[in-house]
DNA sequence: GCATTTCTTTACGTTAACGTAAACGTCATT
DNA sequence: AATGACGTTTACGTTAACGTAAAGAAATGC
């Protein structure tokens, strides 16, 4: 299965520019039949990742960078290692948002239950 | 226990340039004494609350709407079922952002195991 | 009292992530 | 063969969120 430039822009809700611009930085390859821009499952599942990574707030290095923590890790050990903890930062980055997050969610939580207690006695 | 704007953003490692644009845009409005800005606890919790949306990839329109929601809810019935309605919204889109976290988390930790297991191949 | 630090305003500069427009190729349909 | 629908490249424009620099007032240290 392929799919176009704009069969991903429809699926995804972005322009088609979005893509090309993806790729100008090095985030897609897709494979060219002559010039137009022919994507795999894979190229699909690399825009999709690059699109959660987005909305959690991350530049588009640092979704490339994690992305590319993916891939098949090399054999070299000195790199293994030096990946391992690159894993780990981004872990705890991520479970730090993960707190704030939490936090926001639930003094939303408060002040929606200060709503509805305000309309409570606003029935009277 | 009131704050300078240095105290603050050594507090928070912004520069005070961050914290005057904050200001501009309407985010704060610390006290003068004279020229000088005077911050209150209450500032310093805006501005913690401003850097925590920061980092879970909010504009700052969108922090300062969330920041309103915490306020005092107006009497008007009308106003406080369309506040309900937003902060539902919110926690809506923080939730879905919740399950992107979730879910690259897994990934960053199949990654890791898959490190090392290959350094675990690489001991012999 | 003088230098140094800390504050102020004003204003132009910068980067990321696209938007928008022009100008053109190509394929299917009418 | 002409009309659209879709694709391409090239290039300038835009917005958010600050950075950076200049020029000066005020407080603080010695």
């Amino acid at each position: 299965m392929t799919y176009t430039i704009s069969d991903l822009a429809g699926e995804f809700d972005v322009t088609t520019r979005t893509i090309r611009f993806y790729e100008e930085k090095g985030l897609l390859k897709p494979h060219r039949e002559g010039t137009r821009r022919i994507y795999s499952p894979a190229d699909r599942t690399r825009l999709r990742l690059i699109l959660r990574g987005k909305r959690l707030g991350l530049s588009l290095d640092e979704s490339a960078e994690i992305i590319g923590m993916y891939g098949t890790p090399g054999n070299n050990r000195r790199q293994l290692e030096k990946l391992v903890d690159k894993i780990r930062e981004k872990k705890a980055d991520l479970q730090r948002q993960q707190r704030d997050l939490k936090a926001m969610l639930r003094e939303l939580t408060e002040a929606e239950i200060k709503c509805h207690k305000a309309l409570g006695t606003l029935k009277t």
